[in-house]
RNA sequence: UGUCCGAUGGUGUAAUGGUAGCACUUAUGGUUUUGGUCCAUACAGUCAAGGUUCGAGUCCUUGUCGGACAACCA
């Protein structure tokens, strides 16, 4: 009795915390805030989500949910010559596609463009920022370097009246682009180039996706982003490592704003680093506009529609997110661990039906040639609950040409001249001869016969030493299907500083065949219904392509094949 | 020749001054009507040197290596 009670208490604490929940949990000892938690996350709608979103996703969202708290979507739109709706629509619909919600705290940094004005004008007016008219060359020229420090700008003592005057023209439309900026005053000596006087606020003239062209200055990330965490009431800003160094001065402006003890604090994190693929937007980006894929939802993708459309499931990204953990180390993660994940779920969870993938037609010479019977199969040997189906089987039928080798070596446990193997949930069947193709040298045909004694589910059996899929060919439903795999071929395709990632790009990253061999339930695959192909993966019904009677699969993973590995070469 | 942040098996991650553990990978064996799954076993780690302490992966010092920072991007 005592050692259930211990077992489920260990079940409790086996998860350790990471630094940041230890950092929440502290806070919340302490009594801050009231002992309230509350996130946001703030995506630029810049483009699509990816899987190192999702990683943030899942700690914003996954803090809030065990402490009780909140957690805000956030739209950091602060730049819109690069923003668009469409964008805002993608990560709306990926966020509820992994499995959270925001309820009705749907945000933008925009609706704050009022509050944060009068802010920039409450620090002109305090003398802690100034309009700046030089040059960003002039700028930068005197911003100094990280090893040197910066100097003064000679606007940085302009009177309080004339950049209260300037800003003021400036959001009026005044300027050109570019003209004037408006600066916070800190110290062009610091040692953090982010404090060196930092641009606040810029003139754009580009339309603004939601706020039209109401405004003609925008706020930059620093000015904008932790004064909308304090507007929020967010306690806890988390965000990727790179902005470590921002961290000072986002302090330093909810220092000029705070009218209370209560603060946003701002944790770092490590970023997702996959192996074999890219995941910066404009990598991404770039892969997209130069059609290197097929767009953003392209199955090889890093990007969560394009894992979704890969037939990845929500719970095995978090489960794999979960795995890898946060941390401050600056880490390259085996891609090997993602499809573990989907993997270690779609075993539990998938239908296991029977395709062939490249089909070497089979005649058993001992079946009738007008019958063909109904054989039963499990649907998934994991979950007992998921019931059994009826599979047709007559005189022909296809198998995988790689099942079958004319000169087999020893360790070949499949089909050769003379040899037995079990058909998968039907008889075994013994191959007596087999048709060549004279002018090719293809073999075009296998003539078998079957042993109706070891009807699947008889007890009658013997030892052979393989088991292959097939389907009947009379029964089969032609299918096309995508087979995908890594995107890059390098490892760390962002590593090479003096070579372009693209150079590393796999050649045989996607291949269609489209004379695949299904059994008929699969005719009418449901788009994204996921199945296991026996011994070949994981496949899902394409949630675009797919249609009635047209099934379209992609691959999403193979199995693990010690076979193939061991006698590659 | 700056400031900040890091460093635990091949990879990732625990151990919060007290037995270096887990997952993946790899290897071997068992089970199996999937060369899958499952089960078992094995391989393998605290960046280095000093210091504090009864005791250091953990604290301190120095060094080495890696990352971030000089956008009117976020």
């Amino acid at each position: 009795m005592s050692e259930t009670g211990n077992l489920l208490e260990n079940e409790e604490v086996k998860r350790s915390l990471n630094f940041i929940e230890q950092f929440v949990k502290e806070d919340l000892a302490a009594g801050k805030n009231n002992q309230r938690i509350h996130t946001r996350f703030p995506p630029e709608p810049n483009g699509y989500l990816h899987i190192g979103h999702a990683k943030a996703i899942c700690l914003d969202f996954g803090i809030a949910e065990n402490h009780n708290g909140k957690c805000n979507l956030r739209f950091d739109d602060t730049n819109p010559t690069k923003e668009d709706v469409e964008y805002v629509d993608s990560i709306k619909d990926d966020i509820k596609w992994l499995g959270f919600d925001w309820e009705d705290r749907e945000f933008y940094t925009s609706d704050y463009f009022g509050k944060l004005y009068e802010f920039a004008t409450e620090l002109i007016k305090r003398e802690l920022a100034y309009v700046e008219e030089q040059s960003s060359e002039e700028i930068a020229k005197q911003k100094g370097t990280p090893t040197e420090p910066g100097v003064n700008s000679p606007f940085r003592d302009r009177p309080v009246e004339e950049s209260l005057d300037l800003f003021k023209r400036m959001n009026e439309g005044e300027f050109e682009e570019g003209s004037l900026i408006l600066r916070a005053k800190i110290d062009m000596k610091s040692s953090n180039m982010h404090m060196r006087d930092p641009i606040i606020y810029r003139i754009i003239k580009t339309p603004h996706h939601r706020t039209g062209d109401t405004w003609k200055v925008y706020p930059m990330y620093d000015f904008a982003h932790g004064q909308s965490d304090y507007f929020e009431g967010i306690t806890h800003s988390l965000c990727t490592l790179e902005f470590e160094v921002h961290r000072p001065l986002y302090d330093w402006f909810a220092d000029k704003l705070k009218d209370s003890d209560y603060a946003p604090r701002q944790i770092e994190f490590n970023r997702l680093n996959l192996t074999y693929t890219v995941m910066s937007k404009r990598k991404l980006l770039q892969l997209v506009q130069e059609n290197l894929v097929t767009g953003w939802d392209d199955p090889r993708m890093p990007t969560l529609s394009g894992l979704r459309r890969r037939g990845y499931t929500p719970e095995s990204i978090r489960n794999f997110v979960d795995t890898i953990g946060y941390t401050k180390y600056n880490a390259l993660n085996d891609i090997g661990l993602l499809e573990n994940a989907i993997r270690e779920d779609l075993n539990k969870k998938a239908t296991r039906v029977m395709a062939v993938l490249d089909p070497l037609k089979i005649t058993l010479t001992n079946y009738p040639e007008d019958q063909s019977e109904e054989l039963e199969t499990v649907n998934n040997p994991e979950d007992p609950e998921a019931g059994t189906r009826m599979l047709p089987f007559s005189r022909e039928i296809y198998i995988e040409r790689g099942d079958f080798m004319e000169d087999p070596p020893k360790k070949f446990f499949r089909l050769g001249p003379g040899r037995e193997v079990r058909l998968k949930s039907a008889y075994i069947i013994q191959c007596n001869d087999f048709v060549k193709d004279p002018e090719t040298g293809e073999i075009t045909e296998l003539l078998c016969t079957y042993d109706p004694e070891t009807k699947s589910g008889s007890g009658v059996t013997r030892k052979v030493k393989g088991t292959l899929h097939w389907v009947s060919a009379a029964h089969a439903v032609d299918t096309e299907v995508r087979l995908y795999d890594r995107l890059f071929s390098d490892e760390a395709p962002d590593g090479h500083k003096d070579k372009d990632f693209k150079e590393f790009l796999n050649p045989d990253s996607f291949t269609t065949i489209t004379n695949c061999k299904a059994e008929p339930v699969l005719a009418n695959a449901e788009p994204e219904s996921r199945y296991q192909f026996t011994r070949l993966g994981y496949f899902v019904a394409d949630r675009h392509d797919s249609k009635p009677g047209k099934p379209v699969f992609n691959r999403t993973v193979s199995l693990k094949d010690s076979w193939s590995k061991k006698h590659k070469k």
